[in-house]
DNA sequence: AGACTTTTAAATGTCTGACAAATGAAAAGT
DNA sequence: ACTTTTCATTTGTCAGACATTTAAAAGTCT
């Protein structure tokens, strides 16, 4: 494990990048303890404080984690599906509110991605998934909920759609997808959006899940996408206007 | 911009996560300048290296540059697709990597995703994406190619292939799909691929897109998909029977 | 001998102070 | 007016020190 001397940057980045390596290259394996800071900064040659920043870049990453006292240092993270998307989710989120992202381009992604599943959910959802769906269906439809958890139960049920296909892949990679969009979808939830219509929809969602119906899934999440967009293009024509 | 008294973990953990939060809720703008370090351990009444730590972790993550110099200091990057990209190529990796996630799921992950995108690329492809297609079939049917190189190939044509639905958002999200496979399909590719095999199906792909023929694109990724997980079953009996 | 307490050593977390290097802007010189 | 020099600011790096946490070792009592 050793640094390239030609190359750019700071140290701490340098240092960061060999750890790094190692790690990907399977030189560290999970679980496995890195030497002690003290030892890091004579290898490379470098103070403990830059060897200190290389760790922290790495812990920002899940790819350590720390621990004190005696028998402590940083150790090797086993990135787990959890910490993977939430990373996804706030990267996703970071992305989309920083690069002016067409409302019809990420709600086209969005809906593309999830109906990329539901043949999959259709064919293997189990009753918990179900429950989980028509839980939120319910919650959804009670009078006093507030547009907050309005949303959240939203981003719930489609959560229960994806994972209803059995792959934590799957699963993980559509997680920021349907996430990162909440606060795009709040932009219209606020205003247009009639929450009987959705719960028509996820209704019909769940029922086509329920009976295995793949055609009927991918074509209520069709009509769910171009009411969703719908939405959107009259929101627009709206502010047009009163502008 | 305050952290939290009583909240838990380092001072830098709390300091980055309190600047993150200022970045995420608006507080902070793109290109923003952020105070210099000597003047934010001031206002979080720590030290500088331990600011310097939290910055580091937030670098980690292209949330800030910094520049040194006079009129220096650490700005709010604009998360770019191309750094979110390569972000979520390595978390995919790692994740992939150290979960032993098994062959199947992750092939079905990435062409259940993949055929989410093939109708709009059917639809959108323009004379580039084709143009690229094209010129990487003919490199992967060179017989002098390395496998490395073939498998880069391979990769270039279905991040083509991605990219011809001109979506942005889910190009990114397809990415790590896409390229975190790659190590896990050299698994069977230095073994039991055949490239006539595969170069016949990736020529069958863009002749579909060029016609846009979306049902023949989707019956093709759906082959291909069949073909793949068909050579790792073969590969997993013929392991079977050395053991 | 075994269970409990105390001590100790190792490691991270944090601080102070300093210097090096880069860089833009102001000042000086032509 | 233009070029060069100087300078102040800011990040990058270093050295050394102390605080805090923690597990293991040593000691002590029953």
């Amino acid at each position: 494990m050793k640094i390239d001397p030609k190359s750019t940057g700071d140290l701490s980045t340098q240092i960061a990048q060999a750890i790094r390596d190692a790690i990907i290259g399977g030189d560290l394996i999970v679980d496995e303890r890195l030497p002690s800071e003290a030892e890091l900064a004579d290898q490379f040659q470098v103070s403990r404080p830059t060897v200190r920043e290389a760790l922290k870049r790495l812990a920002a990453q899940s790819l350590i984690r720390t621990q004190r006292g005696a028998s402590g240092g940083a150790f090797v993270n086993r990135l787990s599906f959890q910490d993977a998307y939430a990373q996804q989710v706030t990267t996703s989120t970071l992305l989309l509110s920083m690069n002016a992202v067409k409302f019809d381009t990420a709600c086209e992604a969005r809906y593309a991605l999830e109906r990329a599943c539901g043949p999959l959910s259709a064919e293997r959802r189990n009753p918990d998934h179900l429950a989980t769906m028509r839980a939120e269906i319910h919650r959804q439809s009670q009078p006093g909920l507030s547009d907050e958890a309005f949303c959240a139960s939203d981003v719930a049920f489609h959560r229960a759609l994806v994972d209803a296909a059995e792959n934590p892949v799957l699963s993980y990679q559509l997680a920021g997808a349907v996430e990162a969009m909440q606060p795009l979808m709040n932009m219209i939830t606020f205003t247009a959006r009639s929450r009987e219509q959705i719960v028509a929809f996820h209704t019909r969602i769940a029922d086509a899940l329920e009976a295995h119906d793949s055609a009927a899934v991918d074509q209520s999440l069709r009509e769910l996408a171009a009411y969703t967009i719908s939405l959107a293009d009259q929101l627009m024509r709206k502010r047009k206007q009163t502008t």
